[in-house]
DNA sequence: TAACATTCAGACAGACCTGTTCGTTTTTTC
DNA sequence: GAAAAAACGAACAGGTCTGTCTGAATGTTA
């Protein structure tokens, strides 16, 4: 076996999201993964360190498929605001989704000076930055409100959405994001 | 001293939020509030019951200063949905405020059999209700969908404010919700 | 097949976890 | 001021936590 390290954060990935960080200890990702717990402590120094690269994997498929999606349409770029709701609403709605990974690790560790909280935070302000960045190539005027205002709807459609998945709260969300848009043009 | 479930509750509400709930251990609860461990246990009966508690107590004192605080403009239906905006701004720019707790408890407990999950998810609910049931009062047409983008708007800006406290999150999302609360009258 | 690198299972350290059970001391009540 | 109730400190049980280390087994390369 050639990806050991892959196979282990997929693993610790499923445990993460559903137990919990805290809940999940070494000892459970290595029997289910396994792997012996010297090979794990060889590929991630610590078990800070692979709760980091599970929020940086995450982040990075999230940007990857979000991009690939909204490559067709970055000529027309009002448009390119409006397939991003249902881009959105679709990436939240799939059954693989389990909440936003940053969500869990600002909260599971609060304190502002922790490693995977710094990090949490980063991927938020990342968010903002990226959505911020299409509001202002699409000629928004006041870019930086839209694309925070846009973070704060999609941060919170994701929770509600994970807490009461039937509840229509991916699709009202993403009308919510649809009406800020057009009310900023 | 009579009130020895007030302290412990405090001292416990403290600690969950400074340092995340499982990082708290019941021996750090009883050491800061100066109670014995028999004590906290005759009071709370496992940590469970002592987490529900602090999110039932959270929760009161929320609607008990919102409905104070909305006391007066209630014969107004339309402003009163304004105001909330406001008051929902006032609250999360306090220093006290440190996210909202039954997203604490939801993702710190991601199992939905789990009753700190289960409880955490009924809250979010309350929400919810109480913001649809204001918006039809004001006459909204489809007041459960307001009442939903409110409550989206309300946690995605929780959680970034406390992420980013000076980034105007708070701001935004009131707009934002006022934004939204116009649309659709 | 021989030499080398990797991974294995498992024990170990030292600390922390929740919850229970002791007598002993303090506080309340009459 | 005496009887009753409550809270105290501290130990205990049984388990889990992260991280380190060992020698044996496995895999790779030449």
């Amino acid at each position: 076996m050639k990806n050991i390290r892959e196979k282990i954060l997929t693993v610790a990935t499923q445990l993460f999201e559903s137990r919990g960080i805290h809940a999940s200890g070494v000892d459970t990702i290595i029997a289910e993964s396994g792997v012996a717990k010297a090979t794990l402590y060889k590929y991630f120094p610590s078990k800070n360190q692979l709760i980091i690269e599970y929020l940086r994997e995450k982040s990075n498929r999230f940007y990857a498929w979000i991009n690939e999606k909204l490559a067709d349409k970055r000529s027309d770029s009002q448009e390119v605001l409006f397939e991003l709701c249902e881009l959105y609403e679709q990436w939240i709605t799939t059954p693989e989704f389990n909440g936003l990974p940053f969500h869990i690790g600002s909260v599971e560790f609060p304190d502002p000076t922790h490693p995977v909280h710094h990090y949490s935070i980063e991927l938020s302000n990342e968010l903002q930055h990226y959505l911020s960045e299409l509001a202002a190539m699409a000629g928004i005027k006041d870019a930086q409100t839209l694309g925070q205002q846009l973070t704060i709807i999609f941060e919170g459609g994701a929770m509600i959405e994970r807490l009461s998945p039937d509840s229509g709260a991916a699709r009202r969300a993403k009308n919510a994001a649809i009406t800020l848009i057009k009310a900023s043009i």
